[in-house]
DNA sequence: CATGAATGAGAGTTCATTCAT
DNA sequence: GATGAATGAACTCTCATTCAT
């Protein structure tokens, strides 16, 4: 593929992620993207034969850049708390956000495409062992009290996770994402 | 509505909720809940005029039904503790595998139909305030740890609410999932 | 057919005569009739097999009523002018009424139906000899002016046949539809 | 839109009026204008979104074209009685069965779309307007008698209005409306 | 490479008509 | 006689996908 058409991939890949974001993975059709990107109809299928396969190619981009975000944070920043504050923000920026994030469309793409799950797996056991990475990190220092890190990433995970994707629909004020958020934490810090 | 009719909407109700339970909400059609019910095309119409209508009625019965289980639960059970557990169990069997729930659907339904979110965050708080009834409850008998009762029962609600949700794609097996729980309901025993 | 049956069918095409008013006859179904006359969808069918016929039924009843006005009129007025301005006001009443007359739903139905035109041709065909009735009548009692009333009774017919049919579209204001029917009419008054 | 799509266009609506004229406007259906012009089903949509539309465009195309006609005539033509003879003729082909006309068609659809008739107004203004301009233009020569020119054009436009709508009923014979037009006319020339 | 017109399957919805009760 | 549940055909409209240019 040539420059011209990487070129062309990236611009379909960038405006097709408003798209998800905006309409979740669902209810998008080929259409949408088509009319997004301002390309012809015919055009699109050159590079992508369905949304599944677009929806797909943005969600590992996604990936790798989130856990390039963390990896880059560990070693640019301090302190344990820091870091972990800084991973548990970027989720709480999302469960705030007025427009929601992919969370929607990643959640509605792995219901119904069962056998693409073990991506999703992995995406949550990333989550899940980074914020090991960060406890154990932390503990190392002597800043977190000495938990059962294995258990406890999941539970934080999880709990993001899962505040993610309600939150848009159960709309939490700031003040009360805070309250949680703190009680999730409190076994931690000394 | 006679007698019969009255029959015809239970029957629709029960298949459609398996229809729901597999497909979730939003790739639900009319025709696919018309072949499940082995009717015609137009005899659905009779008695529901859209997904979204049949969804909901699914819905309030099923939210009926839960909160009379945990009702009665209080009612039956002795301790606090017992009680807890028993209204957690029947979270954790929505997680499992192998009761699927509607949990998907109603998690997409309520994405894409914004101006019925009120009917779900009154589930929500309904889920929250049972738990601080029975928290409350285990603290007046001094089965339980004092704790905000407040905001520890919307953290145990929302992480219920989370893992019925996410499991069904993230599919711990049953002894994570305790862990999980067990974690969760640390501070509160004694 | 009993008594009762007679009523009922009474009662079927005076609600449906509403329903044709409203709604002309195209866009007439079984189903607006049943829901008009507060019957069951069966039950219509014992009485009239399609809404042709029903409307059918209406139409000579209607036409039977307009000629015994016209007839009543002719013997209880005095002078040919009164007559004939009685007669035209029934149609000014048709083109001015917020609510349109059947006149809709009889050209819809006529122009539907090319096999029942004969039916229409002897509605018109009655207008115009009844007009000509009334010309002859004032010509002989010399009130008007001694014109060719074959012709000229077919001229107003048409006309008032028209204006009906225009009207509801164009909304002429009274005023204006008067000074039509002067200048139609100015030929024949001495 | 390019060269092509200009001519399909073009072909679906010169086809379309064809079915306008059998049907009139309300049973026309989208499926009875696609196999008229033997595309697909979804086609059609590409270049009208509704019978509706469809039926507007030919309406303008159609309005055009007599505007231009009458105004080509009194160019041409030298009396002011061949100008309005022409003029008249135009409508009286559309009387005549042999010739039909979208005259049905475009009473039903402006009955139907209440929101639109001030179009159909607009028309018959400008027809009433065309007639006003002959007649003056006959009596500035000294061909017509001085009339009220103002209510005589209204009156001969009803008349042709009315006579378009209910001929194809009632289907004069050609012999018949000669008479009628002559009686219409009679006050007019010297 | 790129376009966009075209197709046809399939979803939603409505209604005339039938028929067991 | 009367009911109204049920059917199935017909209609509108949308999209994924193809293909000639």
């Amino acid at each position: 593929m040539g420059r011209v058409a990487e070129k062309k991939k990236e611009l379909i890949l960038e405006r097709s992620k408003k798209v998800f974001i905006e309409k979740g993975f669902a209810n998008v059709t080929m259409k949408d993207i088509v009319d997004a990107c301002g390309i012809s109809r015919g055009g699109l299928y050159l590079y992508f034969s369905s949304t599944k396969e677009v929806f797909l190619t943005i969600f590992h981009k996604e990936a790798q850049l989130t856990a390039d975000a963390v990896e880059v944070a560990m070693w640019e920043k301090m302190t344990a708390k820091e870091i972990l504050i800084d991973t548990i923000n970027v989720y709480k920026d999302q469960m705030m956000s007025q427009t929601p994030s992919m969370a929607h469309a990643v959640y509605e793409f792995f219901l119904e495409n069962a056998e693409e799950r073990m991506i999703r797996k992995w995406q949550f056991d990333g989550l899940s062992e980074t914020i090991r990475e960060i406890l154990d990190y932390g503990i190392n220092r002597q800043e977190f009290n000495k938990i059962n890190t294995s258990v406890y990433s999941r539970q934080i995970a999880l709990f993001l996770d899962g505040m993610v994707l309600t939150m848009p629909v159960l709309e939490f004020p700031e003040k009360r994402i805070d309250e949680q958020i703190s009680l999730l934490l409190s076994p931690i810090f000394k």
